[in-house]
DNA sequence: GCGATCCTGGCC
DNA sequence: GGCCAGGATCGC
């Protein structure tokens, strides 16, 4: 579900919270916990404190006091709520609720279970596996790395390019589909057959995208909302995206939607080479 | 590189 | 009942 945009809008939403003293853990029986277990994780969180949420990719930081970091993918169908008070009726895939005294919280809810709850560094000191192969943010890759990172998966598609998290990390099946419409390049294109000229102005695109994104509040397809609980308006400026059949929405292209690796993707023919 | 796989739920 | 879904890893 959330992307770049998605993830950051949710992070700035519950960034007035910290610091957030962690009074108790609560953890659900399925909860997704990737290489820590649940007594690790309770000795990580109990009784410290998160100072700041951060963000690399799609991957929410919370940094807690003992520079240790609780580390929260929200998969197709996390969320990450704010509660100032329990709840009456929790969610019914509620996994992990971190409570302050006074019975404000976070809670994290995953009905597909595809997130990831972890820590980094990994209680055996090892750094967090995936985390660290991702590539520099979006805004912060200089064109010539990015460059360098494309050329290094020359036979990908353009589109398998911008989902491949070692490149920029936090660009999902959306933004990819915008981003290579605005860019006016053809997803099934390969690398290798893409100029450096064409790979400089699909950064921009890129940029322009996602921080269109953020500034929209993130795209509500279905179940995205931020910490509040407030759906996104981005879904009304996507060009292409679950628009198959209908003209793009600033009309230069209809728009057909294909399969690349067993995932939609939504393109217009006429306006992408 | 590609397909299968982990899950639940919504929609046709 | 079957198909599809905003993701990422794994094995061939």
């Amino acid at each position: 579900m959330p992307e770049l945009p998605e993830v950051e809008c949710i992070r700035r939403s519950l960034t007035p919270y910290c610091p957030f003293v962690i009074a108790e853990m609560r953890l659900s029986a399925v909860a997704p916990l990737v290489a820590v277990t649940a007594a690790e994780l309770r000795t990580a969180l109990a009784q410290h404190t998160i100072t700041r949420i951060a963000r690399r990719g799609k991957y929410l930081l919370l940094h807690l006091e003992t520079e240790s970091i609780l580390v929260i993918h929200l998969g197709m169908t996390g969320q990450l709520r704010w509660h100032a008070q329990p709840p009456s009726s929790p969610h019914r895939h509620t996994h992990l609720q971190l409570i302050a005294s006074n019975g404000s919280g976070l809670h994290y809810i995953d009905p597909r279970r595809f997130g990831v709850i972890s820590l980094h560094p990994l209680p055996d000191g090892r750094p967090h596996p995936t985390l660290e192969r991702l590539g520099p943010e979006y805004d912060a890759v200089a064109a010539t790395d990015f460059i360098a990172r494309c050329r290094r998966h020359a036979r990908l598609t353009l589109k398998s390019l911008l989902l491949h998290q070692g490149v920029v990390p936090g660009i999902g099946n959306i933004y990819a589909c915008e981003a290579l419409y605005r860019a006016g390049l053809d997803p099934r294109r390969l690398v290798q057959a893409t100029s450096d000229e064409a790979l400089r102005h699909l950064l921009a695109q890129i940029r322009a995208t996602l921080d269109l994104g953020i500034a929209k509040g993130g795209t509500t397809l279905r179940d995205y909302v931020d910490g509040h609980g407030h759906r996104g308006a981005m879904k009304d400026f996507l060009h292409v995206y679950d628009r198959e059949g209908q003209s793009s929405l600033d009309g230069r292209g209809r728009v057909i939607r294909i399969m690349q690796n067993a995932r939609s993707t939504f393109f217009a023919p006429a306006v992408q080479t």
